[in-house]
DNA sequence: TTGCCGGATGGGCATTTGCCCGACCGATGG
DNA sequence: CCATCGGTCGGGCAAATGCCCATCCGGCAA
């Protein structure tokens, strides 16, 4: 088929989606493929790879596992949730993003198909990003995003794992970045940057967000808010020592899961978490390192929803 | 991990969900089920294909390009077509040729590529000519073109968009003109001319052809067949009253598919169409006002294979 | 108890797939 | 003009997979 007679690179991903689709959806064989594009072999196996590498292709398993049913339906009794999803766990990789991510793709991919404007928030990390990935595109423009936190550093960089812009045009929405830093200079700084009329806006979105979507950051030598640089050694030991437990969107929270009164906290720039939400938090963690914080986001209803691996949701119940 | 200890009907299939998940979203290989699991990488390999088998697992392919296969294999099935193309349409301009151009050039350099002999016939139109456009320069004495209707108007002069020549030219392939106008001034004239010799050789052509590229034509007041001054509007009007739905070739047909008995056809001098068609008699057409021509074309089972546009194609399969 | 039957099991093998590597091609720069 | 370099191509081979088939197991009826 088509060479490189149009532009090289949209016709290689095409030929790849092609072959992707051949390979995954019409069962094809390799062979077959290169027969019926008219390429070896060897170049038919590496669209078919090229495919999987660029995520066109998404896997989803139709099927609630028995024991992961019972174990979000045991989470969701115990503590009082309103959203909870097991995702099943391989033994030997217990902390694979993936698994949630399809999983909370499926939950999200919900929300977005309603013709009625939602308002979803979004939080920061690693999972949020695999989350969006794990979307296909859509086109919703009648649903606004919003991020919940800043993705500038104090000098003005900015930190990676941005999910809220990735999310955004993807799923063709409007979308609303956080427009202050993650950290204030100090509360008095902070107090001014929150007048401004845009922060004022971002946060009323925030606070009437249909869903939010958070991270949950552990407390200890390997916390995101440590390794990306706001949190200095000193200070997280300081925190730990006081009872920090976790943390969401940077608001850091002891093991009751109440946000800490601390010099940190006050300079923390990012929409207030709500008290008693009535609209769904929904919190995607997994592992053991992040399991002290995850409980104690429970018990303090920080979070009304959680979306985990079938290993962290049996020690969460045990 | 979990044998049949429990209902072995439930746990058969969620064994098969898990395995199929270890497989398909966490990357497992068959043997690393078969440990994890405790089963023999026989009985692994059986759940993952219970898995798939159950419909439990669902890929899906997002990029444009999957759309319209999964387009295609719908209506390849729906219309039991050999040949079925369809082609990603710009929302901005739904019935762009280019797109069905390039595809159906792809399709028909497939042919041209083959080393034997291959009979390659022809109809006229826009799409065709497109076509022709997105066709490299190559070098095919070995087939044959061969044109299934003529160029030339009673008086004489030619009708735009022959393909033929173009593509002849452009593939270094000999070629047959059609050598007769395109209607003959009545039913005697025409079985005249018809035994020609020359005439017959060509009609054999047509006939042996083993592949057929056709446009459809509408039947409304933008018909090619009126536009281009065959079918003055008071017998185009009262063709559309008798129930004409489309043409090719110039034969016109009802909304059943099947060439209608009426003076027009008894003029018109094209190659008749093969009825259940052996070799592939491939559409070209795309667009809202085609669509009854192409319904009825597909339903009399005029043509074999489609090349679409995107947004055609769903049409026709709503 | 015995024999039969349906279904699951794992051995074994042909096919398919993943991937390394040397060859080749075209662009770029000296 | 040649050297270099990034990228692609296809040969070849080891690993992974699909599947046939002989065997085994448990239930069941004679």
């Amino acid at each position: 088929m088509s060479h490189g007679r149009f532009s090289p690179e949209s016709t290689r991903l095409d030929d790849a989606a092609r072959a992707g689709w051949l390979y995954y959806v019409a069962g094809n064989t390799q062979d077959e493929i290169a027969r019926k594009m008219g390429v070896s072999r060897q170049s038919a196996q590496r669209l078919v790879a090229m495919a999987v590498a660029e995520g066109l292709v998404k896997v989803r398993l139709d099927h609630p596992i028995g024991r992961c049913m019972d174990l979000a339906a045991a989470l969701r009794d115990r503590f009082d949730l309103q959203i909870c999803e097991v995702a099943p766990s391989d033994p030997d990789a217990p902390d694979l993003l993936t698994g949630i991510a399809i999983a909370a793709a499926a939950e999200l991919e919900r929300v977005l198909k309603s013709p009625e404007q939602r308002i979803i928030s979004l939080g920061t990390g690693r999972s949020l990003r695999a989350l969006v990935e794990q979307l296909p595109r859509m086109s919703c423009p009648q649903h606004v995003i919003v991020s919940r936190l800043g993705n500038m550093m104090e000098d003005g960089s900015a930190t990676p794992y941005n999910a809220t812009i990735r999310l955004a045009e993807r799923v063709g929405a409007p979308h609303y970045p956080y427009p202050l830093p993650v950290l204030a200079p100090d509360a008095r700084e902070l107090r001014a940057m929150q007048q401004q009329l845009g922060v004022r806006n971002t946060l009323t979105l925030c606070a009437r967000a249909d869903i939010s979507l958070v991270g949950i950051g552990q407390m200890d030598m390997t916390a995101p808010l440590h390794v990306d640089g706001f949190l200095p050694e000193p200070e997280i030991r300081e925190l730990i020592a006081q009872g920090a437990a976790g943390e969401i969107t940077s608001w850091i929270y002891d093991g009751d899961g109440r946000i800490m009164d601390c010099a940190f906290n006050r300079r923390v720039a990012s929409a207030p978490l709500p008290a008693n939400p009535e609209k769904p938090v929904v919190a995607l963690a997994s592992g053991t390192a992040k399991l002290p914080a995850i409980r104690a986001a429970l018990k303090g209803r920080l979070i009304t929803g959680l979306i985990t691996s079938e290993a962290t949701a049996e020690r969460l119940l045990a």
